[in-house]
DNA sequence: TCTGGGGTCCTAGGACCC
DNA sequence: TCTGGGGTCCTAGGACCC
């Protein structure tokens, strides 16, 4: 049974947003940040064409662009959003799948007779979107998701993509590889060496070779390059609990002080210990993140007997853990994270009242109960002069970093 | 003023038990 | 005394996504 995929991308959605909040900078080039070390996590179309892009630190984006806005990002802003452009997804089919806070997929493979075809639906779609928020984004339309993705991505902004079944070998035939969700700087690059550069040139190439060399995902390459892809779109009532919980900030300056760096700890501590009381979840595992100011980062973890969500243990651990290593350099970046979930849900009647509330509400609480925790507010610790930046990007990808081949 | 913060999945090696 | 193998859990790190 062939599907038909929708896939939908804000374009330049923070951004976007800004300027439709404020009307003085539409028509601007415009910088959403956040606060404290921070790099640019989205532009304006109109600063995009003096080069800003995201991942750019506010420097460089200021060479590029003299007269650049920097505006400091509000997350709450662009979730209330997100949840509504949701609702208006959920009026063309139930099958939603909110990929990102500003990307989604829907399956209209059972919408199509009262809607007419797909293109109607994406047209509707962009219309609504326009009409109620002055956004603009781009759509594709393919047989699966796969697809579907690589197809919005051909047309910024305002795009509308199809490929139909028929088209999909001649279109995959002179697509780059890189352009295919789940090949990376790193995957890419070995492809390379084998001389595959399109997917074309994947789909042909063995699929033994792949499945050495890449191990399961070797497998998973062979497919891509086929334009093949089975997974399903879920909504989000059906996706999967989460697996672990965590938070990790940017430090204002690289400290090397224990007492500076336990006083971060502990916040971390406190905002991972919050979270997860919230979601009703406590972790048997604490990692703690260590990030020095020439970037090498590592990691290390702690199993404990009994799970636990509670901020003073947590801390415990991470404190722990932070006493079995010498640093040997100031540290930049500090993070503390939960896995090994257990869910608590007997114990925690609150969490099953918000969640059976969550599925009976629908778009708003489904996006918060993914992304709606970006405005962490911390009660009882204050004395921490920086917050850190706490703008989540709907699409960062580093520019800058130096990669180191293994082999 | 170089380089954020939230996640998921996979691999590989070691400990430990049967 | 020696010689395996399977299974599971744990740790560290890497690749990828937004």
């Amino acid at each position: 049974m062939p599907r038909t995929i929708i896939h939908i991308d804000m374009n330049a959605f923070f951004a976007s947003v800004e300027q439709q909040s404020n009307p003085e900078l539409r028509g601007k080039p415009i910088a959403v940040i956040g606060s404290g070390r921070t790099v640019v996590t989205t532009s304006s179309y109109e600063a995009r064409a003096f080069g800003v892009k995201t991942g750019m630190n506010t420097w460089e984006a200021r060479q590029k662009c003299p007269h650049l806005i920097f505006v400091v990002g509000d997350n709450r802003k662009y979730t209330h959003t997100s949840s509504e452009i949701v609702r208006i997804f959920l009026e063309y089919t139930p099958l939603v799948e909110v990929f990102s806070i500003d990307e989604a997929f829907l399956d209209v493979t059972g919408s199509l007779r009262l809607f007419g075809s797909a293109e109607r639906i994406a047209y509707l779609i962009k219309a609504r979107i326009r009409h109620s928020f002055g956004l603009t984004c781009s759509i594709g339309i393919a047989p699966n998701k796969l697809l579907a993705k690589l197809a919005s991505e051909m047309q910024k902004p305002d795009g509308l993509t199809v490929i139909r079944p028929e088209e999909v070998s001649p279109v995959l035939e002179r697509v780059p590889i890189e352009e295919l969700c789940g090949i990376g700087s790193r995957t890419h690059r070995q492809l390379a060496l084998f001389g595959i550069r399109s997917c074309g040139d994947l789909g042909r190439f063995p699929v033994e070779i792949l499945r050495r060399k890449f191990g399961v995902i070797g497998e998973r390459l062979h497919c891509m390059g086929l334009g093949i892809d089975d997974s399903p779109v879920v909504p989000v009532e059906e996706a999967e609990e989460v697996k672990s919980v965590g938070h990790s900030m940017t430090l204002e300056r690289d400290i090397k002080e224990r007492k500076d760096i336990l006083k971060y700890l502990l916040q971390l501590s406190e905002m991972v210990g919050r979270r997860a009381r919230r979601y009703g979840v406590a972790g048997k595992t604490v990692h703690l993140t260590v990030r020095y100011a020439d970037f090498t980062t590592f990691g290390r973890q702690q199993t404990r007997k009994t799970p636990t969500s509670n901020s003073e243990e947590i801390y415990a651990e991470v404190v722990a853990i932070l006493g079995s290593f010498v640093l040997t350099q100031p540290v930049r970046l500090l993070g503390v994270r939960i896995t090994n979930l257990c869910y608590q849900r007997e114990q925690l009647p609150l969490f099953a009242e918000e969640r059976k509330k969550a599925l009976a509400t629908g778009a708003m609480d489904l996006v918060n109960n993914k992304f709606g925790d970006f405005t962490v507010t911390f009660g009882s610790i204050l004395d921490n002069e920086e917050k850190g930046s706490h703008v989540i990007s709907p699409a960062w990808r580093p520019s800058g970093i130096r990669n180191v081949d293994v082999k």
